[in-house]
DNA sequence: ATAGGGTTAG
């Protein structure tokens, strides 16, 4: 008998099961708990579902301590249903119990580990999992290299992803549409749109073509680094090739162009949208709402929002965030502070990045008790204040004079970690003593900060410096900060900029030369 | 069929 039919008929007899016939009103879960109960194995036929991870690991556990040992295909089911749900580390852990039992891998088992290794940013790992594949005979197969170059590229080593790209073709396999995909995006988001775009165009002569999305990924990498022309090169190759640009290109492309500034054409391309009568997404109005805020056409802009609704576009937190903003940029913290109540009024709720932009508002103009009571109220709702939020109101204390509350904030980040003070946290307490005058004590701080709290200055951390020196009129002690700042980075043009009108003021010009 | 990608906004 075929082995398709032997399976039809099992899959029948399991159905007319009177129990399995009860069970399959249950949630899935409580399936999974009365089979524990009865020790009988779970229907197979369908993937498994659990409503938490709890309940999956669980069932892993107690299976994985089963005798005889489960199958360990079921296992990697669960784990792959684990990592789903993007509990990665608990799968790692899963998978260590259940390699310390003795269960050995298979192929899939090895490339779920992979992604996890990659999500978890344990890329060493990974490549560990690589070699096991050799160690137990099994082959890697695509799927094994998508999800290597994916894990590469999310942790930064796009240099190794293109590495094991050129050994792959280099042995003559052939990259799948999902691999060239992975490739793409990895490329786009490492900031290498260029070599993204080269990529591309060998793409269109081979067997696998590049398909929307690919093409979306790169115009949007393109619009995002300004080379708007090389965006609309690629936008009228991909009308040639019959691929129809949808809402997505659009949206990239008039991003690129609204922050250009070149309102005409980020104005056609709206045009071409009515035209082709593709509808616009909350994406495009938020991206044309911010444009209007930054132009300081704010009435017109919350017209929009309303045209929005009008249009069945219900408008997100991000929305109203944008909306915020505007109104903070012109100084007008309280009609701010009104939408964002209404919005929370309306049942819509407030992100970390809300709650931030309004902090800055209140500390622009100097209502810092207002920005340490959002704060506060952030805490109450359960929304976890980040490094932005801190250093925000860190850098608005300063600003109003309140330095020892602070350093107490700082302290208090320092201490319990939650989140750690990084570089602006510490340029912003560097700015604040060296702009009221103790440039020693600035001096003497950046160099504590470096012995004993192990920071790391940039480029702005030592322009503030510098700053502070050509204030002072010790131009030699910014030369001296100069050079030890040559040792590790690159000087910005901002760097530049400060040195040269700290010269130009002495007209010292042979010395401007020199630099 | 248990495993791989994918685009836009603050």
């Amino acid at each position: 008998m075929l082995y398709a039919t032997r399976y039809a008929i099992l899959k029948l007899h399991r159905f007319l099961l009177p129990s399995s016939n009860l069970l399959a009103f249950m949630p899935y879960a409580h399936r999974t708990r009365l089979c524990l109960l009865h020790s009988q194995p779970l229907p197979s036929r369908d993937a498994y579902k659990f409503d938490n991870v709890e309940d999956a690991v669980a069932l892993f556990n107690c299976k994985v301590d089963m005798h005889p040992q489960p199958s360990i295909v079921e296992l990697t089911k669960i784990l792959g249903t684990i990592v789903k749900m993007k509990y990665y580390a608990t799968a790692i852990h899963l998978y260590t119990h259940m390699e310390s039992k003795g269960i050995l891998p298979f192929s899939v088992t090895l490339n779920i580990m992979i992604n996890c290794y990659g999500h978890a940013g344990q890329m060493g790992f990974a490549l560990s999992v690589m070699s096991k594949f050799v160690k137990w005979g099994f082959k890697p197969s695509a799927v094994t290299f998508t999800t290597l170059m994916k894990g590469l590229c999310l942790n930064g080593k796009i240099l190794d992803a293109l590495y094991i790209y050129g050994k792959i073709v280099a042995k003559g396999f052939w990259f799948d549409e999902v691999m060239y995909g992975t490739l793409i995006n990895g490329l786009c988001k490492s900031g290498e749109t260029r070599v993204a775009l080269q990529r591309l165009w060998k793409m269109e002569g081979q067997f696998v073509k590049p398909n929307l999305v690919m093409y979306n990924i790169v115009v949007d990498g393109l619009c995002k680094d300004g080379l708007l022309n090389d965006a609309l090169d690629l936008y009228f190759n991909m009308l040639g090739r019959g691929i129809s640009p949808d809402i997505v290109t659009y949206t990239s492309l008039i991003y690129g162009f609204c922050h250009a500034g070149q309102w005409k054409e980020a104005g056609l391309l709206l045009n071409v949208i009515f035209v082709k009568d593709i509808s616009l997404d909350v994406y495009t109005f938020n991206i044309i709402i911010d444009a209007l805020c930054k132009e300081e056409m704010l009435l017109q802009a919350h017209d929009l929002c309303d045209v929005m609704i009008l249009r069945g576009q219900q408008p997100n937190i991000i929305t109203y965030t944008i909306l915020m903003n505007g109104y903070c940029l012109n100084n007008k913290v309280d009609e701010a502070r009104n939408l964002f109540d209404m919005v929370i009024e309306r049942g819509v709720v407030p992100d970390v990045w809300s709650y931030n932009i309004l902090i800055k508002g209140y500390c622009k103009i100097n209502r810092v008790d207002e920005a340490r009571n959002l704060m506060k109220d952030m805490f109450r709702k359960n929304i976890v204040p980040n490094i932005v939020t801190y250093n925000t109101l860190v850098d608005g204390l300063c600003k109003a004079g309140r330095i020892s509350s602070a350093r107490e904030i700082v302290n208090e980040m320092h201490y319990c970690g939650q989140p750690f003070p990084n570089v602006t946290t510490y340029n912003i307490i560097l700015d604040f003593v060296c702009k009221n005058q103790h440039l020693d004590e600035a001096i003497r701080l950046f160099k504590s900060l470096i012995f004993e709290r192990r920071f790391v200055p940039n480029v702005w951390s030592y322009n503030i410096l510098i700053s502070g020196y050509c204030k002072n009129k010790r131009l030699d002690g910014a030369m001296n900060l100069l050079q030890d700042m040559f040792k590790n980075l690159d000087p910005n043009i901002e760097t530049y900029n400060i040195l040269l009108h700290a010269l130009c003021d002495r007209q010292q010009l042979g010395k401007m030369s020199k630099t």
